[in-house]
DNA sequence: GCGATAACCATACGGCGGTACGGCAACCCG
DNA sequence: CGGGTTGCCGTACCGCCGTATGGTTATCGC
């Protein structure tokens, strides 16, 4: 159901995602969508908070898998920022509905909290991996983790615009990326690698 | 005219423009408006390629004065990039204008235009900066302007959006910026200051 | 088994959006 | 002077959107 209404902005934009277009993309009736869904609105938030939640499970899927793999921090880390550029035609229609919501969130007062929670959330979790890189020696000890994770994911969030609008940027976006990362991770883990 | 649907969007969003909203506010009657816009795409596209002119003109007016003042390369920029964050009421009604018609840019090639021309003019400036702080002093010679173009003003992109999330943390951001311009501009020039 | 509750549907309704159209005043040019 | 162009207006039209409603089928407790 949230997956319709992702579907339908990703390909034409939030005005798209009308109750009967919902309804026909979902293979449903309107009168269904309106019994889970007392509005729009609603529907609307269920879907948005449905894909952040989507997207953070994804990052820590990779975080998981990394750490599995005994990987670097600054490995894992730019394998899971490089994972909201949206540098494949999946994630630039995911981008494409992130940023409808974003936009939708300077409006809706409960979309912002959405907003507001899914970055608090991301940039927690870059922080604390920040921080413990101070413990296997990644990252040097004065370097201010909330800061430096402020830092990347507002980072992040500007390279993910211009790779959208100029996807020929996309390997300068990265190579920026890359590059702070390591600046913010400079050193070798004394665990692994 | 423009003003009006900036005025508007400001206020209450995008969707919120429309052309009697539109007329209503500027004082005008619906026709009027239509005589001067044959769609109602013609309109908010001149609203936005006035908005960023406007910002871009700003823009050009702070380096003017920086110059004229004598001040550093680094300075002037600083006050450029600041320039772009919602740091006060007005600013925030700026920044959602803006968002909305970027969000906009995805569905409507003319508005993407537009951005992407924004986007390539305002980087361009910062790297031309950049690379005539070589010339006084300011950058080091192996520093990529580009690439630190590039950083830069996804930097301040993905700022605006957090600062405007979180006016809280509007420090924090103006930290981050300043450390990342002294990191690209550490030195001092040797005409002024 | 059966009433009630939930799932589900088709359609009607009120509202509003963008655009088209006909008309009125003013001004220009021959 | 006078017809036509331009500036400007009010309103009517058509379509679509979100929602409300009444009814039909299935599910399930007792």
């Amino acid at each position: 159901m949230a997956a319709a209404v992702h579907r339908l902005i990703a390909h034409d934009g939030l005005d798209a995602a009308t109750m009967s277009a919902v309804a026909r993309e979902a293979g449903f009736s309107v009168g269904l969508v309106q019994h889970y869904f007392a509005s729009k609105d609603e529907l609307l938030l269920f879907a948005y908070e449905r894909l952040t939640a989507d997207l953070l499970a994804r990052v820590a899927a990779r975080t998981a898998d990394g750490e599995a793999a005994g990987r670097s921090i600054r490995a894992i880390m730019l394998d899971c920022l490089c994972e909201l550029l949206p540098l494949d035609p999946a994630r630039r229609g995911e981008h494409r509905v992130s940023r409808a919501f974003q936009a939708r969130a300077m409006d809706v007062p409960t979309a912002a909290e959405v907003a507001v929670a899914t970055a608090g959330v991301l940039r927690g979790r870059v922080a604390q991996g920040i921080e413990n890189g101070k413990e296997c020696g990644e990252t040097e000890a004065a370097t201010d983790a909330e800061l430096a994770a402020v830092e990347l994911t507002a980072l992040v969030d500007g390279l993910a615009d211009l790779v959208y609008r100029e996807p020929a940027r996309a390997a300068a976006a990265g190579a920026v990326l890359a590059d702070r990362l390591a600046a913010v991770l400079p050193g070798r883990c004394r665990h692994y690698d």
